[in-house]
DNA sequence: GCGGGTCGGATTGTTGGACAATCTCCGCGC
DNA sequence: GCGCGGAGATTGTCCAACAATCCGACCCGC
């Protein structure tokens, strides 16, 4: 039971050294992201790999695969011998995140509320308590907000208990973002709390279909901003 | 309007040609694919780079991106500093390729039901028609049935009209077809046709639930194979 | 023997550099 | 104007090398 004694012993030698810092890739990855989920690069921004292997000291192979991984998060959009450009989250893309968000949640409460006897899972209760005390704060930043209402959503998947529902919903955590920032001169604090309450007294009331309603108010919400 | 006219030309001319065969990356996926799903490389057999390298005469990197393009397939599994094995359909895999499979059809099925006023679309039909065809054929080819089940569910998923859901749904179409070969002991042709003209039945009877039970189904047959 | 650590081969992760293929833009000639 | 080309920029692929890591065989004191 004891054969990593050395690898542990380097571990804790070494904190933050070569040990947990190796993947390149997700060092690059995870730059990119908060770029773009900042706001400092604009979708429709081109993703030029010279750029990107200046700005980040990588290898041109690291940050095409990067820029693959990025494509998969749907957090950009990669066409061949043409480049990468910072995804835009247009009317039809909504459309599209909305398709499968919807899919998957709608199967995540249903799972739920069957195993839980038609209750929604304590896990999800919590997770709203916590939007809703971010969103009680006087002028709350946007971005805590943009946490907490995520954690609600993962948590309602995370209830659904399918690992693999949840890696797949984890795949849209990046266009959920760029959802959620396009809702923010459009909902209140008190308006995105309201609705998530109110979202789990219909869910244990009229099961998943409550959730589809929520959904739908905000994908029209933000569509009709969109134009 | 007439500005691509050179290019047209050069497409015209040479039809075959570079212009469309030169995803070497994508030469490399579509061969390995047919060779695990041919049977030729079997469940749990290492996919060493350096081998499909000289097997398909590439470079390493392309090799790389081949083998991370087949794990969002689901036809092999990549950990970090231990290289890719070839996929293998075991309990649990089957479980999380239900769990993703019933979210995406159902509500395809949702949406196809919702928009044609309950009916199952034509499309459908004919699909279901096409598989009960093959499967009355005197010892038809597995393989024959594969491709016309595939057909059935892609058809379900299209009539649900989102490109998002269907292209999540073609992600899953690896895995799907280690499943239908696990079903080849199990079921025989006429089985196979018997279970996809009832689901039309009831899925205009009682809705998207019946296809659950469809998927329900199949999965059990599977698994108590599988042990 | 035997559980433990150590060492070396094999494999993957990353980098640099090079060249071909392709796209984009701009000026040229009609 | 309009379409044709050429130049520059960018991407796609390949080759070669080294570092990081993993795996299995070996060794060693008990």
């Amino acid at each position: 039971m004891l054969r990593r004694t050395l690898r542990q012993y380097r571990q804790v030698m070494s904190p933050s050294s070569p040990a947990e810092a190796p993947a390149a890739v997700t060092r690059v990855v995870a730059a990119l992201r908060a770029r773009i989920l900042d706001g400092e690069l604009a979708p429709g921004d081109r993703l030029v790999e010279r750029m990107i292997v200046e700005d980040h000291d990588c290898a041109r192979h690291t940050a095409r695969v990067a820029l693959r991984t990025l494509q998969e998060e749907g957090l950009a959009t990669v066409e061949r011998n043409r480049g990468a450009h910072v995804a835009a989250l247009d009317a039809q893309r909504l459309r599209g995140l909305f398709e499968v968000r919807t899919a998957l949640e709608l199967e995540s409460a249903h799972r739920m509320l069957e195993r839980h006897d038609g209750r929604v899972a304590d896990e999800v209760h919590r997770a709203v308590a916590d939007l809703d005390r971010v969103c009680a704060r006087s002028s709350p930043p946007w971005r805590a907000i943009v946490e907490a209402h995520e954690g609600v959503h993962e948590a309602l998947v995370r209830a659904g208990e399918s690992e693999r529902i949840a890696e797949a919903y984890a795949r849209l955590s990046g266009e959920l973002r760029l959802f959620v920032i396009a809702l923010r001169p459009l909902w209140t604090p008190a308006t995105m709390a309201e609705h998530h309450r109110r979202l789990l007294a219909a869910l244990e009331r009229e099961g998943p279909a409550a959730l589809r309603r929520h959904l739908v108010e905000g994908e029209e919400t933000v569509r009709r901003a969109l134009g």
